[in-house]
Parts: structure tokens; C-alpha cells; sequence
DNA sequence: TATCCATGAGACATATATGTCTCATTTGAG
DNA sequence: CTCAAATGAGACATATATGTCTCATGGATA
């Protein structure tokens, strides 16, 4: 059914990720040179450089979805899924991020998802909170802005090589559940 | 001794700051409009997109520099310095926020600037530490991306209204703190 | 082999940003 | 008031990005 080869398509995505990422105001005509493809081809497959960032954000989003479904499998216990959920998006963190500056945020389906992602994630983390992991007295939208900014300082250690992918997991998850757990609070009405 | 009115250049700062934080990649033309001043004159005070971008990382990292400074006065406590820094910073995150983007830091002058405020973070906490606000295990680096985060996250609950200044800076101190300190490890060797 | 189709190279028109320059006007200081 | 400096408006040249189009090539398939 494909009337195109998937290859350059995702060879351009794939050198359009890494190029705006570290530059996002980068030529398509760069995006083509790092994608060994011709301009041309860019244009075959995406019409615009504006949906071409579109389907930067699609891709982008259902790799963090996948990745976050592997990882939390069919655990019961919200909380676990939370810290596994976030040992998976520490090194997606880098193409999450660079979406997250809002000319991508323009298109209407693109921030609904994003809205919807929110949401979920709020969700979480009011399971956790009937499950004890956090003092419910903490808003829980800042639990969720702690949560993902810990994921990317977390990615900014790993990527400059100070830690692990495994131990920055941990620093973050212990970062996010003492500081903002019930520990010390028992005595508390 | 100024042969220039300053009004102007504060304008055009001004204006740069608010339009590239939402957009880095407007245009010059914009940031006039928006400075209600002319392109011409712009170019009078600044010479080239890549000068205006320098004089805005040095400006804020001025009001960076002063803020902090104003807040941590004569403080003993290296704790408290840290505490009245982080809630002197939160108001001014977004601006810190558009300079992190590295197309600034290619200039060396500004990135060397940036290096020498980390470092200075990591003594802060490392005095910290001496003083048993953190836990020593703890890698100083991670505290220090934490920090930096945790302000980033607390701008922007302040900015969507959903906390005060005050409490967004109280959670973001209370997550530092708990998340990394030293409660709880009494009992280890 | 013959055919189809994605591709690469590149021409082309268009739009926009940048930086310079000129000139008339305004503003502020003396 | 007078003069010098700053400014606004806009022309101008240049560079770069974008999107479209054409045509020849090469590989895969029937």
C-alpha cells in the first residue's frame, strides 16, 4: 500500500530529530544533507516544513507511548508504573524536549495530545498519592511538573556521561518520592 | 558620557526578552515593532542579530547576578543562601530560560560566564552539604541540575497562575531539600 | 527485458530577514 | 532659541529559505 519507500522518510525524521534538536532553526535543505536525501525528496514526503515538524511531534509521541507501555507492562501497583514510567522517558527526553517549544504547539491535534498526556500523567499520580507515595497535600500538578523536569535533568546527566541511565532513574525517583512523600508526615492530623 | 539615549536600548532589550522567549526565532523587524521603535535604530544600538542576542545574555545574567545578590545580602547560612536565591530567581526563569538555548552560548565570553555560574552553584551546595542540608552521597551535580529544574518548574506553575511566587517557591525548596537531604539517613554508618 | 516509480540534481520564482544608507523630523541640552 | 544628536521612515542590495517544477537516472518488479 505504500506508494513511497519508507526509508528516506524515516531517514529524514530521523536526521530531523538530531538536527533540530540541537539547532531548531536549521534548514530543511540541512535536514536533507544529514538525511543523505535531496531537497526534494523532503518535500516529496512532507509538503511543508511546518508538517514536517507535525510529523516530528507525531513520531515523538507515539515513541514515548510505546516506550512507556513496554516499560509499565501490566503492573498493578501506580507508583511502580510511575518510576517505570520514567526510568523509560529519561532517554526519550531529548525529542520530547525540543517539541515542547511551542511553534510546534501551534497545530491544534498536537496540543491536545499533549493536553490529553498531561492529564494522564495528573491522573497518575492521584492513584499514587491513595497509594501513599506522595503527601496528598502537595498540588498534584506540582508533582507532575516535578516529575518531568526531574525526567530532564535526569537526561542532561546521562547525555553528558556524569550518570548512568539506571542511576540517574534512581536519583530522580528518590529525589521525587522523599521530597514529596508522606515520610515524617504520619504524625500529622 | 552616554552618546546614545539609553531609553531606546532599554526598549529594544526589553522587547527582544519577551518576543524571543516565545519565539527565538523572530524577526528583528518584529522586535522593533514591538520596542516601538524603528529597524534603523535598532541596528543603530545593536549592529547585528548576534550582538543583541550577546547584550541580552549579558543583561540578564546581570539581573541574574543582582537579584541574587540582593536576596542572599549578608547570609550566613549557605542553606539559606540557597533558599533565598532559588525564590529570588523563580520571577526571572523564563528569561534565564530563552539563553539556555545553545545558539547564545556558541559566543565563548557568555558560555564561560555560564560555566563559572554553575561552578559557583556547586559550591553553594557542596558549604551546603558541609552543613547538613544535603546528603553527601548524593552527587553534587544532580542537586545542582535538581535546583535549577525545580525553579524552572516553579516559574511555570507561577506564570499559569496556579501558585504564588511564595508557594511555588516553598514546594520547590521543600522537594529540594526532602528529596536530597540527610532525614531519615541518621541510622546509616 | 520492459516498466514503473522513487530519487537526485538543479533551475526557478517567491518571500523574508539582514544590514546599510539617506534624509527629514524630533528631542533635549545649553 | 539654536544646534547637535537621536530617531523614524523607507529605499536598497544581499543572502538565505521555501516550495514547485522538470528531467534524467537507477533500482525493483513483473
Amino acid at each position: 500500500m505504500d506508494t513511497i519507500r519508507p526509508t528516506s522518510r524515516d531517514a529524514i525524521l530521523e536526521a530531523a530529530f538530531q538536527t533540530f534538536s540541537k539547532r531548531p532553526g536549521a534548514s530543511l535543505a540541512e535536514i536533507a544533507d544529514h538525511a543523505g536525501v535531496g531537497r526534494a525528496t523532503l518535500h516529496r514526503h512532507f509538503g511543508s516544513r511546518e508538517a514536517l515538524m507535525a510529523a516530528l511531534a507525531q513520531t515523538a509521541r507515539d515513541e514515548l507511548n510505546d516506550a512507556v507501555d513496554a516499560a509499565v507492562g501490566n503492573t498493578v501497583s501506580h507508583t511502580d508504573g510511575l518510576r517505570r514510567a520514567l526510568a523509560a522517558i529519561i532517554p526519550l527526553a531529548e525529542r520530547q524536549w525540543f517539541l515542547a517549544q511551542e511553534p510546534v504547539l501551534q497545530n491544534p491535534a498536537i496540543e491536545a495530545a499533549y493536553v490529553a498526556d498531561q492529564a494522564a500523567l495528573c491522573t497518575a499520580i492521584e492513584e499514587a498519592k491513595a497509594e501513599g507515595t506522595f503527601d496528598p497535600n502537595v498540588p498534584t500538578r506540582w508533582i507532575a511538573e516535578t516529575y518531568d523536569s526531574l525526567i530532564f535533568a535526569a537526561w542532561e546527566m546521562v547525555r553528558d556521561d556524569a550518570l548512568t541511565a539506571d542511576q540517574a532513574a534512581d536519583l530522580a525517583w528518590r529525589t521525587l518520592t522523599r521530597g514529596l512523600g508522606t515520610e515524617g508526615l504520619a504524625g500529622k492530623t
